[in-house]
DNA sequence: ATGGTTTTTACTGCGTC
DNA sequence: GACGCGGTAAAAACCAT
């Protein structure tokens, strides 16, 4: 507990600090001091409360329209399927003060030990939660290391929790079942990563979790379109600096392709680095086959086999 | 397990700066 | 001579059957 005494002696330097960069208090002149705690503004001379109950009441949230409106203007946090009990359980902080900031007695502060202890026991009460707490600590941790948007994580998420809902999960690892679900997550998303990046980030073989996602997937009839190649080029155009033009380009080349239907079976990754390097090459800007290789992580052999194909199905049809 | 397809690995030759 | 690019053959990985 040696936490919550460095945690008082700031909080008293924090008060010493306010005190000297004051304002002026309109009735005696004396300096003010800002007395968080008890959300008051108080003139040091003369005690003249300058400004009481400090606390802001508004909404939480902006609100654009009115249905938005009825959905965040209410009291209450936001439910979260990022965290294990969505974010609705009670928490009880681990200071020994009351709502004021106030001490505790030592009777009281028995007591909320004791309140803290059973609360922690409930809040993680079966090998259920337990369970979703880590692999949601994990999926949190693969989000990151991917760079994946907050909405992907909540996917995720949702798409574990219906995992263990559905008792998927016995002869499978946490592990496996939480990447399988980032891997799922983003595909669904548009901003999908391919199996070589996820696995980067996992704790788990490659083959693992291509075989529980396979599983996942089918168990849970989750619909997962094959991945589309133009969702891959906007992060390896950026990666490799090049302009908004080139990218146009790539997703050109791209839409021709399905259209002549030449990207059967072919991974989406490799058609889209293809993509990506044709167009730096139509647009006059520097790449060379090996850096779009380095940042798609595909051969380059692979990347001068989909362009020649790219550029044929082009030159068939005149540009638009 | 098998066969067909795609991707990778490794190596070689060509032209340019 | 190093670099970027192209091509090839054989191995490996993948997929459906």
């Amino acid at each position: 507990m040696s936490d919550s005494q460095t945690r008082t002696r700031s909080r008293e330097q924090e008060e010493t600090e306010e005190q000297s960069a004051g304002l002026e208090c309109p009735e005696c002149g004396g300096s003010v001091i800002a007395d968080d705690e008890h959300g008051e503004t108080v003139c040091q001379d003369c005690g003249l409360v300058v400004e009481e109950d400090s606390v802001d009441r508004g909404p939480e949230w902006r609100a654009f329209d009115s249905k938005e409106k009825d959905e965040k203007s209410r009291v209450g946090a936001p439910t979260t399927n990022m965290m294990h009990d969505k974010g609705l359980s009670t928490n009880i902080d681990w200071r020994d003060k009351d709502a004021y900031g106030n001490s505790l007695s030592s009777t009281q502060r028995k007591k909320m030990q004791r309140l803290r202890k059973w609360n922690e026991r409930f809040r993680t009460r079966d090998s259920k939660e337990r369970n979703l707490k880590q692999a949601l600590g994990e999926i949190d941790r693969m989000a990151s290391a991917l760079g994946l948007p907050e909405n992907v994580r909540e996917t995720a998420s949702v798409i574990y929790r219906r995992a263990l809902d559905e008792d998927l999960l016995p002869g499978r690892s946490i592990e496996g079942v939480s990447t399988a679900s980032v891997y799922a997550a983003a595909r669904q998303a548009g901003v999908p990563r391919s199996l070589d990046e996820i696995t980067d980030v996992s704790r788990v073989e490659k083959s693992e979790i291509a075989r529980t996602y396979r599983y996942v997937v089918r168990e849970l009839g989750l619909e997962v379109q094959p991945a589309d190649p133009e969702s891959y080029v906007p992060r390896f155009a950026s990666s490799l600096d090049l302009s908004e033009e080139s990218e146009r380009r790539a997703r050109q080349l791209l839409q021709n392709a399905k259209e002549k239907g030449v990207h059967s079976g072919k991974s989406p990754v490799g058609l889209a680095a293809a993509a990506v390097y044709a167009a730096a090459l139509l647009t006059n800007e520097k790449t060379t086959q090996a850096a779009v290789s380095e940042v798609a992580d595909i051969s380059e052999v692979t990347i001068r086999n989909r362009y020649h194909e790219l550029l044929e199905a082009e030159q068939d049809l005149p540009v638009a």
